[in-house]
DNA sequence: CTCATCCTGCGATGTGCGTCACACTGTGGT
DNA sequence: ACCACAGTGTGACGCACATCGCAGGATGAG
């Protein structure tokens, strides 16, 4: 694990706080996992006790309905965290994990983060702030699937992937989302043909360019109108 | 407070797993609330850090829309907490909480609750849990939105109504939800219209009986199937 | 009791978006 | 360099559900 590494697991909710003898030794026990693109980490219904930390790369968590059809929870880049449900409330997980380019993982199983939950009473506070706001913002996409029509979804989807992978440059921001569309679908509770017609519109009115499983942000403040 | 509240606030995850001399001493510094129906306990974008368990009665989260329409997130009854988001994540409040029938609460501060979770770390682990399983239910709620029609939504909404306030009796069981069956719109994100005719269909097919802010449920697995 | 208000029931009409169908394009594998 | 297949772009069509409109019941305030 390098120095950037330290760096970006340092950002999680988990370490936020930590003196650094604690981080130091919180460090020492996690593993590290690499995943390629379109591998699959866990599985829905698996069992499994084991939290992550996206170190680099993209993952994205999908849950899949008894017919087959796929929807997507979220896209979680570096410094994010993931899997703790299954390691505060012992159950199956309910979505499956599966690395959406080539990525790296921090992991840390229940049975050796017990133990510093217990040493680190701090910890405790910052997991249920990152939980608390977790579920603030699943709220708000609740309330956007009700009242909100699917382009609103998508522009509000794009703002959400640009303010958390969107790299400025020349001639606007550049989103490389890593999502095809049918996914960006699947994240936003509609269907392909759809999504892909309010990109196409959007384009067409100037507010970005589409790219391959990315987009250019030309104009991002008629993109945040015509999300709400 | 009674021997029942106190049986009540037992059940809260706030006080699972906590030993007797704990609990007596947290239930010291509760204090109570008493709400007539339709009173507002706290609005949206209000500030505040408190958070209530019901000890008797139902309370309705609910978020409006800039353009005032509404939807319900949740509705709660006896031993439901709520209001913790504020507490773990102090930002303004993100729903408002209003009486859907006469209630009465047991509410706790911040500057009160802190110190007691410095003494008794056990009862971080009891929210952690708590928290992660609200989390995995709105995670399906959301799932629910994008894959099941609105009958499927009001079968599984009556069912989990039937599951907490249900009521058997002669004839089958009684659910006094207390709920306008435009409330029980905005709990599914459909229109009060389509509930209605909804409710009519089911009712027609002899699975229940309507009553005022209430359903007898005569054919609960008929019911469940639809939900799925 | 009486009127106002809230709630329920239900048909008529419009529309956003899912589904289907198919052509085009880019990418990786051998 | 080729082919196969995954991903993208677009139109035609139908349906589930929102919206609108109104009428009949229930509830409760005075």
């Amino acid at each position: 694990m390098n120095d950037r590494d330290v760096e970006v697991l340092g950002r999680a909710p988990l370490f936020e706080g930590l003196d650094d003898e604690g981080a130091k030794a919180l460090r020492a026990i996690v593993t590290e996992v690499h995943l390629s693109r379109g591998q699959t980490l866990f599985s829905e219904d698996q069992e499994g006790d084991r939290l992550y930390v996206v170190l680099d790369g993209k993952i994205k968590l999908t849950r899949t309905a008894p017919d087959g059809r796929e929807n997507l929870l979220s896209v979680l880049g570096p410094s994010e965290m993931f899997g703790e449900l299954s390691l505060f409330d012992p159950r199956p997980r309910t979505a499956s994990a599966i690395a959406v380019t080539e990525s790296r993982l921090a992991a840390l199983s229940h049975s050796d983060l017990w133990p510093f939950l217990k040493d680190h009473p701090e910890i405790s506070v910052h997991l249920l702030r990152a939980l608390a706001q977790r579920l603030r913002r699943t709220n708000e996409n609740m309330a956007d699937l009700v009242f909100t029509d699917v382009p609103g979804r998508v522009a509000k989807a794009l703002l959400d992937l640009a303010e958390r992978f969107g790299q400025p440059s020349e001639s606007g921001l550049h989103v490389h989302h890593d999502l095809t569309q049918e996914e960006l679908a699947q994240l936003v509770g509609a269907s392909r043909e759809t999504v892909n017609k309010a990109l196409a519109d959007f384009a067409q009115r100037g507010w970005l360019r589409i790219e391959a499983r990315a987009v250019q942000v030309l104009d991002i403040d008629r993109l945040r109108r015509r999300s709400r």
